[in-house]
DNA sequence: ACTCGACATGTCAACAGTGGAAGGTAGAGT
DNA sequence: ACTCTACCTTCCACTGTTGACATGTCGAGT
């Protein structure tokens, strides 16, 4: 039930239309929550058939533009405070880790240090987007910026983790 | 497709059957990957029509004894080595971030603090699971503990993450 | 006048994951 | 003899997610 708590979330700034709310997926959100355009659609239809979310305006094109009611917002509010956070703690390459045994030395490590080019890949690009983001004093340049951090530190501790853990295999290896 | 894997790499141990999967996925990967009974079951149907299982033994109370063909083992083989590891992140923690500017900063304070206290409560929880099992030098225990660090560094740099974060929006505030 | 890229919405099939109900057997302990 | 627990499987309804396809309009530049 995120994806509509994070549409409600993006209209609570401003109203915007299906196809606004699809780039913003894209430029803001979607490293921590991807969506994709049929459930958007889907998500805005539901959204306002149950009242959190009305039709503010028409334009050209067919374009609806949505606007948060107050049942939405207040809906938005309850789902920020009230309910635990959902820990869906899915990875795949943490579930690898676990079958590495039937993996020769060699290939096991040669995962591990892809692991650890993949995630220091990963943070240089967040770093390039943290200096190319002219970050304001708005409150969304400032949770932007907690939400990148989140991202570096994590990115960084996967590097580290790998090496470590190629380390570890070696150690084992040797005895 | 990692459902599919997680059953395969763990029936390469052993030949198992679904009942006896869902207690290794309880016990060991249900922090990497969680699955429920009806999935085992029906996964195990598939695999096995698929070539990658076989019945081995069937036992009392209907139980079938699923092994690993050489089908299976190169399958899983393909997985661990050619395929890159999907990078499926979603995170509701993270997308709560994007909206903390809808609270008031009490609020917001709150809810990163408890962020902070949740992931010290997992993160204690992971140390008492490494104090209370006895690791061996097998294959299995090194694996679970390269796993089990993860986790530990993963909860740690949470915490610190959502304590810093906090300060930001203190500092933010005073601005 | 024309065309092309951006704007804009909708639908559909397929798969993955959740949660629970239903039905049944074997064996251990009293 | 009885009961209780652990064992064991199958089925189903629902939600969420993906990716692709279909359909069209507006406006800017040539």
């Amino acid at each position: 039930m995120s994806l509509r708590h994070a549409m409600l979330g993006l209209l609570a700034d401003q109203p915007a239309s299906g196809y606004d709310l699809m780039k913003r997926f894209e430029t803001s959100l979607s490293n921590a929550w991807p969506a994709t355009q049929s459930q958007v659609y889907g998500e805005l239809g539901k959204l306002t058939k149950a009242g959190l979310l009305e039709v503010a305006a028409e334009g050209p094109r067919g374009r609806k533009e949505y606007a948060i009611t107050d049942e939405g917002r207040a809906e938005l509010h309850h789902w920020l405070t009230e309910t635990p956070p959902g820990t869906v703690r899915r990875s795949e390459a943490l579930l690898r880790v676990f079958f590495l045994n039937h993996l020769t030395p060699v290939e096991a490590t040669a995962y591990l240090m892809g692991e650890a080019e993949r995630a220091a890949g990963r943070h240089k690009a967040l770093e390039e987007v943290g200096r190319n983001v002219d970050w304001g004093d708005d409150a969304l340049s400032v949770n932007g910026r907690l939400a990148l951090e989140y991202g570096l530190r994590f990115t960084a501790m996967r590097e580290e983790w790998a090496r470590w853990a190629a380390g570890e295999l070696r150690k084992a290896r040797e005895r």
